[in-house]
DNA sequence: GTCTATACCTGGATAGAC
DNA sequence: GTCTATCCAGGTATAGAC
């Protein structure tokens, strides 16, 4: 296998466990044995596991444009845009309860390890802040947009770490539920 | 030292330390430092860790039952009693915007780990959520109660995560004000 | 590019002297 | 109740054969 396809798989398998086991407690080896190297091998491609670490973030700064940009092409309205963000929490249901936000959850681990990538980790909810900002700012939010976006972002934020903690799904559904009530009044709001 | 007031000791040093660096993170060694004991003399103390962690959860399920019993003492209504539940993100902003919430980020971590303990965990949220449940309920909610508490609670947990993630303080104050302004809607449809 | 072997360290946990 | 010494598992990282 080429270097840079094994480099790659190597990414992915990291971005997965580090989400379903955290970042401090996934090693090496658990690595290693999800793409089938050998610990020896594994170092041919990455050094240190804060390179690794790196990759996987700009992984998911990565994939988190590109739907982003799936969801501002499909989209009619900013309304129903933002309405993709609120459903992105019934979609991704089953695996939130289990390991909370990937952004989320991250983010919190490397605040408590004190990691020179925490910054790095913050910017995929830039992403996020920044375009739900413009969709409100095209509904016509003025200086608000950016508040809105924040308010938003933080509700997805706590169903998400509530719905984990209790593994509760009809959490999810009513609260979704109640975000796009939220969205309709606000839409409503600025007409 | 008596054994039992050095046992308090450890634990005490450990719930700081486990809502700081994390629970996985935090060794025998960093507790045993903080304390001033020795590696070895920790273990008369305590045999696991899983024992530390379970005796940190039952001290944060006791301080919290102590707090709620004394915003129940203090406030002259349920509106103002839930108040003080909001309050509490202003009092304890500059921890927050370091380490995330205590309660959020141990059952966070706990969900990683697939820990036995992460039931534990989250009956210290369980605890707000009654208690946020009840004063909605005087307050004339009826059936609407048990879901306007998990709403206010995941709010704060949202607001916790992203001033976390963006060490942004002038964002928990905005958040605040909306939970209150909230609130008064809340009342105002209730009477 | 891939492997085995291995060095080195940290962390959990124990034994036994004082 | 406190200490030192020690064991062992697991984790990061390197060397060097293939």
């Amino acid at each position: 296998m080429s270097a840079e396809a094994t480099r790659r798989q190597i990414v992915e398998a990291a971005d997965d466990l580090f989400y379903r086991q955290g970042f401090d407690h996934t090693s090496f080896a658990d690595i290693a044995q999800a793409v089938g190297l050998s610990r020896g091998n594994f170092y041919y491609h990455f050094k240190t596991k804060d390179e690794i670490l790196g990759e996987v973030i700009a992984l998911r700064l990565q994939t988190t444009q590109a739907m982003l940009d799936a969801w501002e092409a499909q989209g009619e309205d900013p309304a129903q845009r933002i309405a993709s963000f609120i459903e992105m929490l019934i979609a991704n249901r089953a695996q939130i309860m289990l390991h909370g936000c990937p952004v989320g959850t991250l983010c919190g681990e490397l605040a408590k390890l004190d990691h020179a990538a925490q910054g790095r980790a913050a910017e995929v909810f830039s992403l996020f802040r920044t375009w739900l900002a413009r969709q409100f700012a095209l509904m016509g939010a003025g200086a608000e947009a950016d508040r809105l976006a924040m308010h938003l972002l933080a509700r997805s934020q706590g169903v998400a770490a509530l719905a984990s903690a209790f593994r509760d799904e009809a959490f999810i559904r009513q609260e979704v539920d109640q975000m796009h009530a939220w969205m309709a009044a606000c839409a409503a709001s600025q007409a």
